[in-house]
DNA sequence: CTGTTAGCGCGTTCAA
DNA sequence: TTGAACGCGCTAACAG
């Protein structure tokens, strides 16, 4: 299974080889992986000499070595076998992020933060991709222990049963056993440090701002309510409403998929059912967003001159025309990832757990052009 | 630097210990990781027959002694080490993915083929974003190599002069003296298996299509020659016109940056220039052609009425109204990135190298209605 | 400050 | 078939 041709492996000479063999350095260069020893006996020192010269700690080496050390190690394309050093340092330079659909920009965001912030410390990052299903799950956690991955970033909620968070929970657990240090991102409710966003008030805060611009009369498009975040989202867009003084009538509140063809049917229903006085629809979702949007002008309703539409998630907005762009709550998505990375590595004390709430902005935008009242 | 309190390495009994001690493996159980020495010990089996009982070759042990081992590892909650796997076994089972920029679909997409066909073979995939950086590329190879990696996929064209490129491959030559395999995506013309989208070939192909279902007469906006990919598709498109004994003024022909508000840009020149006859705008990216449709509406050409629009890429396509869904070229990015990691992971003779080029399809769609001509 | 030595946790020889 | 011993490449402890 190993192709190194065997009985290759005494070959090499000892370290009581005689000293005068600096020219044959070359010659030597069959193939064979540059190791330490043969950077020591390149610049004539030590092993150990060399690793320390080689290391980025105190430097307890003398200026002429160490330099020796660079040169034969720069003339022989050495490279510290990384495997080697975790076998002794213990803990490799790695982390491993667990996402569930890479090609969604939400999770490409995020993972483009933990990659970048990872790469400021030198580590780098193992993408694994789910899809959500737990036994790849199961897996992908069995794996990054095996790796001794320094941490695990697990991103995206699981809308999964109680039994199956709770196995979730035990695959974990035993990663921390291993050593590593575990973030989630979007889920929240579990016993490791927690990123999540704050669906209910970044929702009111949408509320708000829609209203300051004029927007009185709303209908409200969600979607299925095993998503804990798409509920907590319209929970908290009609209750920031509320504070203002403004009830949605539940006719004009509406529940379905999420996606666009979801949206596209539930602002068909509305339209069927008498839009009435409604000048504004916020869909829990952009995709959502863009779909209720797409149905209106199908059935003649002007927008956003009639009826203007806003969304939530500002992951999906392409260059496309301003009319076209929808008034979203947006996550800095890649500093979220950045935040997750700095809860892997920080130092904390035992048993300590963190609760970081994701800070959301408001992006206005064409969709909803405002209404001035007098 | 290491957190693991000092002096607790020798702390572990020897071979010599007594062996009544199965009741006690759960009272020792304090942190330390698990080992394979503590599942032979477990097992009542000499640390070789448990490292071939849970190996997965051909099975020399016997069917007792083998459960047992499983019984014990379980019991333990054991899992190899893999940097100590890759010690001896030499290589480890992970690849490296070099991209510039992980929220582009184009690169994501191609990622997730990479990660979705490594995971198959129980491989895992490290994600480097390079951002185009010749310094931050040169590190993550040079962090590749130390790691072993088994293979580096490098995706995405380098626009850099002879001199950087000559760099480039020098550093992919030297990771590939450290025993692993280098493949190109969109990078053609060095020396390691490459795959590469048949720009020519694919933008003649939608020549012939749009000329199928009924244009004749084109305008095109390429842009920077520096992209060797963009000028070939613009070449392509031109030439495959050509065959079908269609030429496209050279006043229909212009040039800027990639991008929504160049693309903007040109089109309003088309239009002040005197659009004319002109019956489809062709640019060499969705981008641009967004750009352009936005810019045609904006000056009162009615499109996809007036004048169609097609791009080329298939990679920026949102949930629109169809109207505004623009004819490309698409090219299976997922099932690039698998061929990447077959590339990589093949057997081949010595020196060998493979080029493949990427498969498009035509996808027509609202941009692009169709003339009806008598 | 340097060299010698002892492992890290595994897979794999060589005898038995 | 099994076990003892070796070594992968490296860093850390211990002497000099």
């Amino acid at each position: 299974m190993v192709e190194r041709p065997a009985g290759k492996r005494h070959a090499r000479p000892g370290p009581d080889r005689p000293e005068d063999d600096r020219a044959g350095a070359d010659e030597a260069d069959a193939g064979r992986p540059v190791t330490l020893r043969d950077v020591a006996g390149e610049a004539g020192v030590s092993l150990a000499t060399a690793s320390r010269a080689l290391s980025e700690g105190p430097r307890s080496v003398r200026a002429d070595l160490r330099g020796r050390v660079f040169d034969a190690a720069a003339k022989l394309h050495y490279l510290p076998k990384a495997s080697a050093r975790s076998a002794v340092r213990d803990g490799s330079r790695i982390v491993s992020l667990v996402v569930s659909d890479l090609e969604d920009p939400y999770f490409s965001s995020i993972a483009t933060g933990v990659i970048d912030a990872a790469a400021r410390d030198g580590l780098r990052v193992i993408v694994d991709i789910t899809r959500r299903e737990p036994r790849r799950e199961a897996e992908v956690i069995e794996q990054a222990a095996a790796q001794r991955s320094r941490a695990l970033i697990f991103v995206g909620s699981r809308y999964g049963g109680k039994d199956v968070t709770a196995r979730l929970v035990d695959e974990l657990t035993a990663f921390e056993r291993s050593g590593g240090r575990v973030v989630l991102v979007s889920q929240s409710g579990l016993p490791f440090d927690t990123i999540v966003p704050d669906n209910r008030p970044s929702a009111a805060a949408l509320a708000r701002t829609l209203v300051d611009i004029g927007y009185r009369r709303f209908a409200v498009l969600g979607h299925s309510p095993q998503s804990v975040g798409s509920s907590e989202r319209l929970d908290g867009f009609i209750d920031g409403l509320r504070m203002l003084g403004i009830e949605v009538p539940e006719s004009r509140i509406l529940r379905g998929e999420d996606g666009f063809d979801s949206g596209y049917r539930m602002a068909e229903t509305l339209v069927e059912d008498g839009l009435g006085d409604t000048e504004l629809v916020f869909a829990v979702s952009d995709t959502l967003a863009l779909g209720a949007m797409a149905a209106l002008r199908a059935r003649g309703v002007s927008t956003p001159e009639r009826v203007g539409v806003a969304g939530y998630g500002g992951t999906s907005i392409g260059p496309y025309r301003p009319a076209d762009q929808v008034t979203t709550v947006q996550f800095a998505l890649r500093e979220t990832g950045a935040q997750a990375y700095g809860l892997a590595v920080r130092s904390r004390a035992d048993g300590e757990r963190s609760v970081v709430s994701l800070p959301a902005t408001i992006v206005v935008r064409g969709s909803t052009p405002g209404i001035v009242r007098d």
